[in-house]
DNA sequence: ATACACTCTATACTATACTATAGAGTCAAG
DNA sequence: CTTGACTCTATAGTATAGTATAGAGTGTAT
């Protein structure tokens, strides 16, 4: 028998607003596990972990709809694993892309470190130089 | 002599709509080079630069608001390098656990095509082990 | 000199992702 | 058995980041 909690533990526990969560429900992105019979909401871990999982792929820069696009790849995977191998090649190819440019972002901020600790701050030091990668 | 060129131009070759440069320029975000007689906006390369990588940072997750700090790191460089150290260390920390939330998804979803090929369609392949690093 | 693409400002509208509020019911500790 | 924190639905409002449109002027190729 797992444990069972309300909405509000659910959202203190993933740092999200108890409406958050009633907003991701109507746009079908988290269900509850169930309902008591006086109509409240009740969640188990696996719900506290999809709601986790939203929320930092949103800080990433995932739109809803694209979480729910990552989502969905686990629920294809047991029945229709090969239909959904296109996607995950996809989605493969979009996190590289934002991985290239968050290290090129992550090493011109580094060289500005750099600049500052030699005492050469008249440098150009350019951010700009960074995530200049074409598509 | 530098060339100088239209809003068209500048937002054509940055893949962005002539509405969104004016738009970033209301925000503070893009000034003109300069303008004609006629008021039209000229822009050079480097607003070219700074405007894709506006664009670039957005796709990685960034507001303009932020977009806007990381771009103050580089002007506020020459004159108080010192001051702005804390700040590039702050944006360093958040590119990098980034990083590491992009890296992990990669990892399940590299599980992902893993499973398909070896075809173990029935495996758990769970997308929700991505991400769940504690801040 | 005219036609057609481009630009200007100002204003209004849209999509996404929340956030707040009202008014009513529920839960549980003392 | 009450009181205070929590939950419910429904609806309205907000912030961010654009997008669209109107009405007027500009640039330039023929």
């Amino acid at each position: 028998m797992e444990r069972l909690f309300p909405i509000g533990e659910l959202a203190r526990r993933a740092e999200v607003s108890v409406q958050t969560v009633r907003y991701y429900e109507r746009q079908k992105l988290l269900l509850p596990s169930g309902r008591k019979d006086s109509g409240y909401r009740v969640y188990d871990e696996k719900a506290l972990k999809r709601l986790k999982f939203i929320r930092r792929s949103k800080e990433l820069g995932f739109t809803l709809r694209e979480i729910k696009g990552l989502l969905d790849l686990r629920v294809e995977s047991a029945s229709a694993c090969g239909k959904a191998q296109k996607k995950v090649n996809d989605k493969l190819t979009t996190v590289e892309r934002k991985i290239r440019g968050l290290e090129s972002l992550r090493k011109v901020l580094n060289e500005l470190v750099e600049c500052c600790n030699r005492r050469r701050p008249t440098e150009e030091c350019p951010i700009l130089k960074a995530i200049e990668e074409e598509r």
